[in-house]
DNA sequence: CTGCTTCTTAGACAGATGTCTAAGACCTCC
DNA sequence: GGAGGTCTTAGACATCTGTCTAAGAAGCAG
């Protein structure tokens, strides 16, 4: 798979899931299994919990570096990887980047996979 | 993971609590990782829809084969992942070896990484 | 302007991954 | 038993990935 995450909204209303609704085909494959990588990671894992667990749904990578105890550019690749699959947003703050978790899109890729949806 | 792999049990069903429910300690971000790998590639995203949506609930690997394009042997290697992180089951009868989905093994997985699950 | 902190980018490197071919294992049928 | 189909295992190989260090970019406080 030596190609960039697609840009395609995933986000939007996917009302029943692709994975049980018949033989999925190859390109649609590749999005959502890009997707997956994206969070199959137990770092990214950690991070993502980290993020929806939060007080005031987001933090900065000041604090999550420490949380996860890596490198801060090792943590901001992670990070990088999950804005890049749209499953966090990040805003500079004066010297802060603060990272939010995009739960819809956390939700419609869950959908997809979900074997009991419709 | 600078490390080598580790071993962990992927078989079992999973049971943690979910992504949301707080900051996730590293041995169950590894477990949540290490099965969200084995359906992180587009290949078995395809192989796992296509059991989802067989008709008996069932396919055998000369059928998945062709279906994918790809090599027996990869197919294999690919079902091999799936079955050990129990997402899917195998039984050989006959000359044919048959796979099904492990619904319940998917739908456990998909409990944990949900933001809106508790 | 000069430091200091925070974050990203670039480069490097060990280890993991997906794919193939080749060979063995398992099964059926003649 | 032998021929042939189906599946797994072993080995090889190119690519991808997670991590680090080092260096740049962005911003705040003296």
């Amino acid at each position: 798979m030596p190609k960039t995450l697609p840009v395609v909204d995933v986000t939007g209303p996917i009302c029943c899931s692709p994975v049980g609704a018949g033989a999925m085909a190859e390109p649609e494959a590749l999005e959502v299994a890009l997707r997956l990588k994206a969070i199959a990671d137990p770092t990214r894992v950690r991070l993502m919990s980290m993020l929806l667990a939060a007080p005031d749904g987001e933090a900065c990578g000041c604090d999550l570096a420490p949380a996860v105890g890596l490198t801060d550019a090792t943590v901001s690749h992670h990070l990088g990887q999950l804005l890049k699959a749209g499953l966090v947003t990040r805003e500079r703050r004066g010297m802060n980047v603060w990272y939010s978790p995009d739960r819809s899109a956390l939700s419609a890729l869950i959908r997809v996979i979900d074997p009991d949806c419709c």
